[in-house]
DNA sequence: TAAATATGTTGATATAAATCAATATTTTAA
DNA sequence: TTAAAATATTGATTTATATCAACATATTTA
């Protein structure tokens, strides 16, 4: 039922919040919903973006694709989140594909009706540039951290980014593989073993296949700020 | 002259000329000129910003400070180039510094009228946004480099950037003393010096000091796109 | 102009992290 | 339920790149 109308819905991005009745309306008009199972592509690198992505459950990656072997996986995106990809403004193209990492469900909202929506609602416009831009501050952050921080560090900021951001608990179920966990943090999936099982050694952070436990987060921090 | 009205201004940011001539005088009245020598900070990271930066004359770079030895160049900024900060719509703080590589000028936009102009003129919003976008795009681009290709591809890569977007020639004088090339690059200044010999001996690239100079263009992308 | 300071170069050495290889575990398919 | 495939773990080895050190060349400053 929520999900059937705009109006009604809950899982919304927050910025929708800011439109009118008549402009939900719109909205709904020109949206359509899909499922993705697990593993699914919801967008391929390369490919033009006519609709905007507005996330309402399960979680899924964005990674960019440079060859055969390497992968950086850039950030994720979670329910209530909204896709503003990099080059929305410029060359509408996608520079990253996005996977599903466990079932989700997607709004797919045609470009030209947000567009109209984005220029005549002023509040909304601003709400989600505030989103966009914040994304970009935050690939900033990770830009910073990948080129500038060894393992350690990079994984415990991983780590925190996780429990923080993404599954907002210290106990948690990782829905990333070892590799995706490298690619992540710019690291072999080896070297990922290597460093979960120092954490582990040491009481910072349990970890037993994808079940994560942060046991010491000060001292995690610590590794985190230090690099 | 040129430089003492938006009017007549010729160095301006190209979105600058969608705007009505009533909305370049309101320009023109919250607008003040600023010259810096080399060397000298034009924002420091961390500040807010409340003006908006109209790059006229000179070459500066953006540079994120990790600590006291660590220093991310994230990109470079050119006459007639607007800075649009990654927080610009977010929490208008500047995530990184800007410094004068050579003596430049630039022109400060008083932050409100600049928004008041944003939002009342929709064609020049979507050029600003344009700008904005695209930069977010490079940084991936440049994200992607520094984390997924070894030193030969990224030294390769910031000289035909450096050649194509900045300096638009084959034969340059570099602004950059060889620890900014290696803040560029992600690496350390003495892999810099080393590859820059192998570009010599292998007469790909020649470099005399500061001078550059690009001998065999095609080898170079070949590099760049090998990684 | 000389002295002082900063910047650049090159070789030797150290180290972080990748790759390779072998084995273990978990998940999926038959 | 077992076989097959995918994923994870751990150790040994290699490699890319940083650091250290010594010296060379510029650029400022006195």
């Amino acid at each position: 039922m929520e999900l059937n109308n705009c109006i009604y819905c809950t899982r919304k991005t927050a910025c929708f919040n800011y439109l009118t009745r008549d402009e939900l309306e719109l909205l709904n008009r020109n949206r359509t919903t899909v499922r993705y199972r697990k593993g699914e592509t919801i967008v391929k690198q390369g490919t033009r973006f006519d609709q905007v992505i507005s996330f309402n459950a399960g979680l899924a990656k964005l990674n960019i694709e440079v060859d055969n072997k390497r992968n950086l996986l850039i950030g994720l995106i979670r329910p209530s989140e909204i896709l503003a990809g990099p080059g929305m403004f410029a060359d509408n193209i996608y520079t990253f594909s996005v996977t599903a990492l466990i079932d989700s469900t997607i709004c797919l909202i045609d470009m030209e009706t947000f567009k109209q929506i984005f220029r005549s609602n002023e509040v909304f416009a601003e709400k989600f540039l505030n989103t966009f831009s914040q994304r970009y501050v935050d690939t900033c952050q990770r830009f910073v951290s990948l080129t500038q921080k060894q393992m350690h560090g990079r994984v415990a900021e991983a780590l925190i980014f996780l429990s923080d951001k993404v599954y907002k608990s210290d106990n948690f179920e990782l829905y990333l593989s070892r590799q995706e966990l490298a690619d992540f943090t710019g690291m072999s999936k080896e070297s990922i073993c290597r460093v979960l099982k120092e954490f582990n050694d040491g009481n910072i952070v349990f970890s037993k296949g994808r079940l994560i436990s942060i046991q010491n987060r000060r001292l995690l921090q610590r590794i985190h700020e230090a690099g």
